[in-house]
DNA sequence: AACTGAATAAATGAATCAATAATTCAAAAA
DNA sequence: TTTTTGAATTATTGATTCATTTATTCAGTT
C-alpha cells in the first residue's frame, strides 16, 4: 500500500494548486510538479483529477472540523461551549487563506441543500458537535427542552448561511454583526434564564 | 402613454408563459400570442425580452409583499404580528405554482447576498415589514432591545434560507420542521417574558 | 396612441478540427 | 514488492464556421 505521509503531501500540494487555478484551469501535471513526481506516478497514489481535488478539499474541512472540535473540548458549561463554537467555527475561515479560495470558486461545496452536498459525512461530524452541546445543556438544566434535531439542523443551516455571506460572498463586517446578533438571539431563546 | 390595464395583462402572461419555458426556450412571440397580440406591438409596452421578464416577476413579488403585509395589518400586538409574518410570508409560495416554477429554474432571484439582488428595493420593503413589528415590539416593552438593523438583516436572511431550502431545494417537510423551531427559538430570544 | 409586416441585427446550436490534458500501461528502478 | 517513468491512447476543450432561430427596429397603417 502507498506511504500515507506521500499521500498527506500531495494532498496538501493539490489544495494549494487548485487553491491557485481552480479546478478546471489546475492541471493534474502542476500538482505533480508541485510535488516533484511525474504524473503518471501520482496516478499511483490517486486514481483520478477529481478524486485528488475532493480528497484535497476533505482533508482541509477535517482539519477545520476538528479545531473547532478541541477548541469546544476546553470549556465544560453548555453556554460557554455554545459561545465558543459559534465563533471559533465562523472565523476559522479568515485565516485559511486556501481554502477560502478553493471556496469561492467552487461555491457547490457549501451548499443549504443536504441531498446534494459532496461532504455530508464532514458536516454530519460538524453537526454533530451542535447536537451534544444541546443535548448538555438540556440535561444540565440550562437549556429549554427543544426539538434537537430540528435545532441542531436550523443552527447549522444559519451557520452554513452566513459562511457563505461572509467568505464567498463577501460582506465581511456587515454580516458578521448579523451573525453575532443572530447567535445570541438564539442562545437567549435556548436558555431557561438570561444568560 | 400605453393603457396600464394592457400592461399589467402583458405581465401576466409573460409570467405564465415564463414559468412554462423558463426565461431561455420562452420566447417574445409566445408572449405576444398569449395576450393576441404582434410580437413587434409587444415592444410597444415593454423595451426588451429582459425587462418583460424582470417586470413579471417584480410584479408577482410586490403582490406577494403586499399580501402579507395585508396579514400583518389584522393584528395588533407584536408577538402576534410576528408570528402571522413568520407563517404567511412562507407559506405563500405553497400556493403560487407560477412563482415556484420560475424561481426553481433562475435560483438566483432568490440570493443571499443583497449585492447582487435584481429585486433589492422589493425586499428592502420586505425588511421593513419585519423591522416596524421589531420596533413595535420594543416600544411596548414586549421585546428586548436589541440592534433593530442586524436582527431584521439576520430574520430576512434566514426568511430567505428557508424560502430556498423548501421551495428550490425542495426539502419540504424537514425545512418546514426547522424553520417552526427556529423562529420560535429566535421570537422567545427576543421576547422579555416567555411568549 | 395602438398596431402591423417586413427588414435587420444578435444570439444560439450544431459540426468540425486542432490542441491540450487526463488516463493507462509495459517496463525499469528502488 | 513498492514506486517510478516515458510513451501511447483517450477524452476534453476551445476556437471557428455556418445555418437557423429569435430579438429588435422601423416605416407605414388603422
Amino acid at each position: 500500500m502507498p506511504k500515507p505521509d506521500k499521500k498527506q503531501e500531495i494532498l496538501t500540494a493539490a489544495l494549494k494548486v487548485f487553491a491557485r487555478y481552480g479546478f478546471k484551469k489546475a492541471t493534474v501535471e502542476d500538482v505533480a510538479k508541485e510535488v516533484s513526481m511525474t504524473k503518471s506516478n501520482l496516478y499511483f497514489y490517486v486514481s483520478s483529477k477529481r478524486e485528488l481535488y475532493e480528497q484535497s478539499i476533505r482533508d482541509a474541512l477535517t482539519k477545520w472540523r476538528d479545531s473547532v472540535a478541541a477548541a469546544i473540548a476546553e470549556k465544560d458549561n453548555a453556554i460557554e461551549k455554545f459561545k465558543v463554537m459559534a465563533v471559533k467555527s465562523y472565523e476559522y475561515l479568515a485565516d485559511d487563506e486556501q481554502l477560502r479560495s478553493i471556496l469561492i470558486q467552487d461555491p457547490g461545496i457549501f451548499t443549504l441543500s443536504p441531498a446534494e452536498d459532496r461532504f455530508y459525512e464532514i458536516n454530519q461530524g460538524a453537526m454533530l458537535l451542535i447536537k451534544d452541546i444541546l443535548e448538555q445543556g438540556i440535561d444540565e438544566g440550562l437549556f429549554i427542552e427543544v426539538d434537537v434535531d430540528h435545532t441542531t439542523e436550523f443552527l447549522f443551516s444559519v451557520y452554513i448561511m452566513f459562511l457563505i455571506k461572509t467568505y464567498i460572498k463577501s460582506e465581511g463586517v456587515s454580516a458578521f454583526g448579523m451573525y453575532e446578533q443572530g447567535t445570541s438571539l438564539v442562545l437567549r431563546g435556548l436558555c431557561r434564564t438570561d444568560p
